[in-house]
DNA sequence: TGGGGACATAAACTGGATTTATGAGCAACG
DNA sequence: CGTTGCTCATAAATCCAGTTTATGTCCCCA
């Protein structure tokens, strides 16, 4: 076990072996005004504060990032490569930010939210973020829960406009399909699936023990429904990130939305399982109260959902 | 314009809205082990600690994270859907990490690895980070370049494994395709040709002024030749992300990576625009020395980057 | 050759996060 | 029915990191 060789730091969390927010954000800010100073001026902080955050950042990297000059200061080439990663995660951080902030607003709100798990948590911070790009003047509330809550908001008129992925609108709602969500069978890259050259059919698929989520979630139903209700659990969590920590770790094929697995599937920590003989699509439905066609800014957030 | 009703803090820097990642990660230790304490004791710091630091950051965001109990803590409902959005902060995070971590090159590195920007930028961080679950102990160091460049630092034996986007392998290097990537023609969802109905055949693409990146680049050695180095260009800049930001301006068509713009088309800051009669596919490719077939770690990370 | 822009350095200040040291609620077990 | 052990909360002292203020240096340009 060869232990560090130039005093690395074998601590745990990356929180210390990263540069803070604030710190990634100056370097953005650099990167695009190409001046220390001007960056400091955006951000609000002094120059000999942006001078040092850069170079603290640049100690604990132990990289160069930027060329100083007395003109200036340009990104070296690692300092851009740093910076395009830094860049990801300022953008999560930015729509962590705007869904906490819809998350927090409740009565006072213009424009009120609800919409299902998966569009919560994959879909709608993107969409605020692009609507506060847009109109940063409103304010938003939200509120998960599934097709039948958001249904309920609506109708009691608690929500504005609402989301949801189930196969059916509920009923006294309008609504429009804003896109398609496909189920994707998911294994890890070692499981003996994923060496398979055929498709597999619905009847093994419906004959495998699945790592699924809990009956009466929207993807529970969808599968149960293209299979016929023969789905069989191996496991059954009640959480899309707890399917995915299982099948990662192997124990078996799961059934997740493709929005869910992005990430893992390009970095190959799952593979995705061609099946045939099924049709795991589902519509992404954007609802509103029979009559009521959004308006204002409802119909500024439909318009951004759609092409 | 309705001032903010809630005490709102109109400041820019989005750090200042988001609990540090110190805190992000405290919360996915919390919602995965259950309790306070052991969260605290997994990342090193005491219990009173955890405790303070959660409550502040529900301060801050104005939201109950968790329900705290004497017999451990759960997350709420609003705190599960916060964690999942923290997750994605977070895991951008450990990919900086990674990245970060192999471009401090040192001599003594287990894996030398060469990539061009492209790759380095989007695909390699998620590789490293694959690879340093399996092999924690592997050191690699990462230099960046363009082809010509991966190729010199292999065959002068200052790399061990390169990976190139171009359509050529460089000489005396042997190679295997470890993934397709596409250019795409993308625009704002404003511009007149995301709401053609019909692809854009290649000779209106060829003669329409397009946003590119500067001759030379990867990119633009796939188009010029796809369009028989017709490309008109509108503006030429030399980042992928200055590209990406022209385009979003609305300032027209343009033609990138599809891995730059996951993000972008995903939240419709940009519409992928088809186009008929051009192959603008490309192989990305790991590349080694002829006859020095990978070996050690280098296997390792090779093999991470296939199915 | 002086002015202005840009970055560096030094010292004092400030605030927030951490630790240490407790207290209190709840459950299981003998 | 108390004891033990887990949980989380609170209070006070400590400590460190980032910031501001106040300069100094370098370079370009008029």
């Amino acid at each position: 076990m060869s232990n560090g060789e130039t005093g690395e730091q074998r601590e745990g969390s990356i929180a210390h072996r990263v540069p803070d927010l604030g710190a990634l954000e100056l370097l953005l800010a650099v990167a695009r005004l190409g001046s220390l100073g001007a960056a400091a001026r955006e951000l609000g902080i002094t120059q000999p504060a942006a001078s040092s955050r850069i170079r603290s950042m640049e100690r604990q990297l132990g990289v160069a990032l930027v060329d100083r000059s007395p003109r200036g200061s340009r990104l070296t080439d690692s300092g851009a490569l740093v910076t395009d990663w830094a860049r990801r995660v300022v953008e999560a951080a930015a729509a962590f930010d705007a869904g906490a902030q819809a998350l927090r607003h409740r009565r006072d709100s213009r424009l009120r939210v609800a919409a299902s798990m998966t569009i919560a948590e994959y879909l709608l911070p993107g969409w605020l973020l692009a609507l506060r790009s847009q109109r940063p003047d409103t304010a938003v509330s939200l509120l998960a829960g599934n097709s039948t809550t958001v249904a309920e908001q609506l109708l009691s008129d608690e929500a504005d406009l609402g989301f949801v992925e189930g196969l059916s609108v509920p009923p006294g709602l309008d609504s429009t399909v804003i896109a398609h969500d496909h189920l994707i069978v998911v294994t890890a890259p070692t499981h003996p699936w994923a060496r398979r050259r055929r498709p597999v059919p619905a009847e093994e698929l419906a004959s495998t023990p699945l790592i699924l989520r809990e009956k009466g979630s929207g993807t529970r139903q969808v599968l149960d429904a293209a299979l016929g209700g023969l789905a069989r659990p191996l496991i059954e969590l009640s959480s899309t990130t707890a399917v995915k920590a299982s099948a990662v770790s192997g124990a078996g094929p799961a059934v997740l939305s493709e929005l869910a697995v992005g990430e893992e599937l390009s970095m190959r920590r799952l593979v995705r399982i061609p099946v045939e003989g099924v049709s795991l699509a589902r519509d992404l439905r954007a609802v509103w109260p029979t009559g009521h066609r959004p308006t204002g800014p409802a119909r500024e957030l439909l318009s951004l959902t759609r092409g």
